[in-house]
DNA sequence: CCTATTTTGTACTAATCGGTACAAAATTAA
DNA sequence: TTAATTTTGTACCGATTAGTACAAAATAGG
């Protein structure tokens, strides 16, 4: 059943998510903090009127919603990669790899996520808290794959799947900071392949 | 021969190195962006007239050498550390473990390098390239310490020096985003343990 | 065509930003 | 005491910040 909303009133001009996928870009290029409410406005291609109407919190709420968004597209896709793969221990050490493939500007920005964690001060607990509680469902995501795999016997490390999992989130963490360090790819490279090695 | 130089002025009511230490602490617990010069000052102790003078490049003189000043003290208490040590390895697990046990205050700020490499923008990309350089020597110091070890015979694996020392880099990053992420204590012990134990 | 409704664009605001100008203060040397 | 020198504190600056107010515009329904 589709539902049809007609309604009086002066039509959008744009489309919300579309609105936030455009910010993200600006948020993800620079941070929160020096992201300027003219440039995001820009990036969304809207005024004020349009944006404060919309985004009743402002530039929080905007990012927020960019967050959540983010995470909702890119656990998704994860997930499906993960999961329907016949091999998920391949599938997630293909992930690890590209890591060490991005172009500049992919590592200069690192993830968008753990971004926030090391970016936001206190007076964004509340939206730290999410991302908390996002990078935390990666975790298990990653601690179902191990199981997965273990149950395949396709694991050499005999570990606790919630334990691997946690190295996992830490060595992604690690990676996204030490690609930030301008150095030969083959460095980055080594240090996940010898990494995954011992993990899993 | 103590040399004591002699000037006529209105002397100085501050020391510039005590001065860059209390800044420093201020954009630790913020960052490079939100830190204000307000509060710079007010840390500080000093007025504006007296920064300007003393700091001609203002903000972003004053956080190059906050940087500078934590990397040397902080670097040579390691080197001290890890190089006298009698066991260079047992020493440098210790240091890895303490990571585990701060304060919640410690544990939100991360690592002073650390932050600049994701909180800097492209605009203090002349700091950043210096940070990167930083975090490289102590790469380098970890390879010296592995080098030692191997030496002695205390290390399990056969690693190269240089890739294993990237490894406890690459760790020791990944920790300082991880722990931002609040979970019980123990989490963070068994991971930073499993992986000393593995890498080394 | 008229009214109700919603969105849009712009003008505006108060606060804060990093930084400068400069006179007063505090010292040394003559 | 006076001159030279340096530091200090404050008043001020233009630019930028996030956010508001509000009239004009654009639609649907009657």
């Amino acid at each position: 059943m589709k539902v049809i909303l007609i309604m009086a009133g002066r039509p959008k001009i744009f489309d919300e998510q579309s609105a936030v996928e455009k910010a993200l870009e600006v948020f993800w290029d620079q941070c929160y903090h020096t992201a300027s409410t003219e440039e995001l406005l820009k990036a969304m291609g809207i005024g004020k009127g349009s944006f404060y109407l919309t985004f009743k919190g402002g530039k929080q709420e905007l990012y927020q919603k960019s967050i959540r968004l983010f995470f909702e597209q890119q656990y998704q896709q994860m997930e499906v990669m993960l999961l329907q793969a016949e091999n998920p221990i391949t599938a997630l050490k293909k992930l690890f790899r590209a890591l060490a493939r991005g172009t500049a500007k992919e590592q200069q920005r690192g993830c968008f996520l753990g971004n926030a964690l090391v970016q936001l001060s206190e007076k964004e607990t509340v939206v730290k808290n999410e991302v908390d509680r996002l990078l935390h469902q990666l975790q298990q995501l990653f601690a179902l794959v191990v199981t997965k795999g273990q149950q395949q016997g396709i694991v050499n490390s005999g570990l606790d799947p919630e334990l691997i999992a946690w190295q996992l989130l830490n060595l992604w963490n690690g990676i996204q900071v030490t690609r930030r360090m301008q150095r030969a790819p083959e460095v980055l490279q080594e240090l996940i392949e010898t990494n995954l090695e011992m993990i899993l």
